[in-house]
DNA sequence: AAGGCCTGCAACCGCAGCGTT
DNA sequence: GAACGCTGCGGTTGCAGGCCT
């Protein structure tokens, strides 16, 4: 954690501006802004032994002078145990660009499939990452033209890239795709019962997954080491090793792009 | 070295949905 | 059923650090 050391005392706001939870009684202060070490320790604290939830109350007994908004978005982004934090890993990239084919910006529902992951960082990846791709292309992220170039250029390449990179890390980590620690059983949408085999096979309920099939960008990673049996399988937790954000946007892959979007 | 620009991310804001009174 | 409060979601903003000139 780094915290700047920076006086943040300023970024005070009266409650009684913005709706208080407090006791009306004396004027609280809440505070906006970095969270300090502190304040961390002592939201953790008061929820590890209280436990989730009651966000309002979290925020006053707690002592922390910050709103139950601001104590559940610290902890839900941050503090939460098991939340991952670091680059997101090509296979992760592969699954949001599906999910929001399927879902557009539920980024919370896309979380739910990203152990460890948060809707914000999500959200944060999409934007930074895909969004500015799209004005590179000059197009519209909303568009079918750019779906289409993600659909049946890009996802294709990634899968290409997952593929090659889990066969060179086959010798080194045989059980990529498989966790003994998160259930597939914890996802709630058991409708589509996701996880990377039904990325890649088609096997969702969604458009993409079926039109992938058509376009064969399912050929990747059921074969080789990383073939799995389903109920074993979590989605995507991260051993860790060699999927940092090896970015696809290379300045190669967008010019193949912009003729893929030519040609259309 | 310094200033400006760019990027990524943490945090805030407004709104909608839901439950309770 | 209206009013109110709480929670969660998605959009947006602002800051810190890196990069460039």
């Amino acid at each position: 954690m780094e915290y700047s050391g920076v006086n943040y005392d300023h970024m005070m706001t009266s409650l009684s501006d913005c709706g208080s939870p407090y006791g009306s009684e004396e004027e609280m202060v809440i505070k906006k802004g970095p969270w300090t070490e502190e304040e961390d320790s002592l939201l953790f604290n008061y929820i590890t032994a209280h436990g989730e939830g009651h966000w309002n109350s979290v925020a006053r007994f707690a002592g922390l002078k910050r709103t139950g908004k601001s104590c559940r978005l610290r902890w839900l982004n941050y503090l939460r145990p098991n939340v991952r934090r670091g680059n997101i890993t090509l296979q992760e990239q592969l699954l949001i660009l599906d999910l929001h084919c399927r879902w557009g910006n539920r980024w919370s529902k896309i979380a739910q499939y990203l152990p460890g992951r948060t809707d914000n960082e999500i959200k944060n990846y999409w934007r930074t990452r895909v969004v500015k791709q799209a004005k590179q292309l000059k197009c519209d992220v909303n568009s079918k033209q750019f779906r289409d170039a993600l659909r049946f250029v890009w996802m294709p390449r990634l899968i290409e890239r997952i593929q090659a990179s889990s066969q060179s890390d086959s010798n080194t980590n045989p059980t990529f795709f498989a966790s003994p620690h998160v259930q597939a059983s914890s996802i709630s949408d058991s409708a589509i019962s996701y996880n990377s085999y039904d990325l890649i096979s088609g096997g969702g309920s969604g458009s993409c997954s079926s039109t992938s099939a058509e376009n064969g960008y399912g050929s990747g990673l059921s074969s080789g080491s990383n073939q799995h049996v389903e109920s074993d399988i979590q989605p995507l937790e991260q051993v860790g090793n060699g999927f940092g954000e090896a970015d696809l946007w290379t300045d190669e892959n967008i010019w193949f792009l912009q003729q893929q979007l030519a040609d259309h």
